[in-house]
DNA sequence: TGTAAAGTGAAAATCACTTTCAACAAGGGG
DNA sequence: CCCCTTGTTGAAAGTGATTTTCACTTTACA
């Protein structure tokens, strides 16, 4: 699948005349061999140690390339810094996020989806997005 | 319900040894009468028009010691502003939030906060608190 | 190759807050 | 009332994350 995701921002990047670079080779491999929800610093850090030269706002530019392409998705947890995690096609899950160690547990809920949809028919509005999100303990922080 | 919110309000401020002043009077009178889900921003060039000597940071405050106090919910919709909304006594609610015009409709479904308890619980997490929002096109949007 | 257009890194700039600090008020004795 | 301790305030400086600027590369393709 890191295979399909390369191609996916290749594609993206002819169809927008943009450029093919050694840093969005190296940022993109780096990403994609990583943790789901990495925040940019922490991607920084794990790319500046076999890249020392590459420059901090390139991974932010590229992280935001990532995501238009549709092989990323930007989040907030409320921490204060935006993560991106891998997209996987056609596939669609929320969070639960520890506020204790910080841990992001992922889950489908195919009732809850309905649901949404649901309210929002009743309200005449029509959803892009959505975002579901519980915080709390973690099963290893409940002690 | 604006004079319960004012009473809570005194009240925390004795029970933590604070001081009830002239700024905080102004600043919670001129929040309970605006709309929910206000932007620091916005109540800030409200509270001017009237007070122009008040400070920016002074409603920074107030309005963190709001929530603390328990008569205002700290909120985030991913346009980069704190917002704070009223919390009326024992009621919640979720959100839909037009991506266009930016009108905030307010929800409640009982089924989805118990689904949401069901699935924490099969993963053996203590919810604390949680976050639905639905974004898109609001009836009027859709056009 | 030649070159126009895009990309890069370092540093400066933004943005939304938060903190600092010296001047001011509250409010509980006396 | 007056004092005095302690919390409060506004202006300005500081923060931290993210963006922009800009002079200097690279890339893509004619
Ligand atoms: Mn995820
Ligand atoms: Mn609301
Ligand atoms: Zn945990
Ligand atoms: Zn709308």
């Amino acid at each position: 699948m890191k295979r399909a995701k390369k191609k996916i921002f290749r594609d993206y990047i002819l169809e927008k005349g943009l450029k093919s670079t050694r840093q969005r080779d190296v940022i993109l491999e780096t990403f994609l061999s990583s943790e789901r929800h990495m925040s940019i610093e922490e991607l920084y850090l794990k790319l500046r140690a076999k890249h020392p030269n590459i420059g901090y706002a390139t991974v932010y530019r590229s992280l935001k390339l990532f995501a238009e392409s549709g092989i990323a998705r930007e989040m907030q947890f409320g921490d204060g810094q935006t993560r991106y995690e891998h997209v996987e096609e056609g596939e669609h899950h929320d969070h639960l996020v520890c506020t204790r160690c910080g841990t992001i547990l992922e889950f489908e809920n195919e009732t809850i989806e309905q649901l949404q949809t649901d309210v929002a028919a009743s309200h005449d509005f029509l959803i892009q997005t959505h975002k579901l999100e519980l915080y709390g303990l973690c099963a290893k922080c409940r002690k």
